[in-house]
DNA sequence: GAGTAGATCCTCT
DNA sequence: GAGGATCTACTCA
């Protein structure tokens, strides 16, 4: 299991990244407690061009100044004043590129995800939804910026692949305000994953 | 099983 | 001062 290395965050083509990004490992260790699930959904977010995006039309500001940033980094937000949602810088400097994770399937410390989340037990609810990954992983606002290369939260890849016909991909969840992007297919996932987001099919 | 309302707070206008 | 890259619970059938 070795970590991704700078030049996967750096590529130019952001669905190329977020496809990747299937069946690779989060992994966060916040005090000394290591959290880790396989990433079964994600979405691509195409920077100023991207009407769904924060970044769009150049947009920038305090809170996605990261997005400006090299890829490689992790851009934290809050959502509805509830839900973190983690995303993954992409790119090289001023190209506001980034992938939004919604879903993963829980590998290591799910007692303290579950202990995270209030449950009781194991389901497909724990991972399901990019606000529920954040919260079974513990990532909050305030690890916004930090290196996906840290000692604290990473990536890692493990050779585990899944099979190219299991990958689908479909429009974007959660930004009709977006016009006619939002029925870009930049969203791509696991068919038949328990923890995908939407309805199970 | 499907549809809808409410939660809740930070950020930008 | 408004609204959002969401989730859950509750209603009704």
């Amino acid at each position: 299991m070795r970590k991704l290395p700078l030049s996967f965050y750096q590529r130019t083509n952001v669905l190329e990244i977020a496809k990747d990004l299937l069946g690779k490992i989060l992994v966060t260790k916040f005090n000394s407690v290591t959290t880790s699930a396989r990433i079964v959904e994600c979405e691509a977010y195409a920077g100023v061009i991207d009407k769904a995006s924060h970044a769009v039309g150049g947009r920038r500001t305090a809170r996605n100044e990261i997005m400006y940033g090299k890829g490689g980094f992790a851009y934290v937000y809050l959502c509805y004043g509830i839900h973190h949602l983690f995303n993954v810088v992409t790119n090289s400097k001023d190209i506001p590129h980034a992938v939004l994770i919604r879903a993963a399937g829980p590998l290591k410390g799910i007692d303290k995800m579950l202990e995270r989340t209030g449950k009781e037990k194991l389901d497909n609810t724990l991972t399901r939804g990019p606000g529920n990954v954040s919260k079974a992983l513990g990532i909050r606002t305030t690890h916004s910026g930090l290196s996906l290369l840290s000692k604290n939260l990473f990536i890692a890849d493990d050779g585990f692949v899944f099979n190219k016909t299991e990958i689908l991909t479909s429009p974007r969840i959660g930004v009709d305000y977006a016009g006619n992007h939002a029925f870009l297919p930049y969203r791509f996932y696991i068919k038949g994953n328990p923890f995908v987001s939407g309805k199970p099919k």
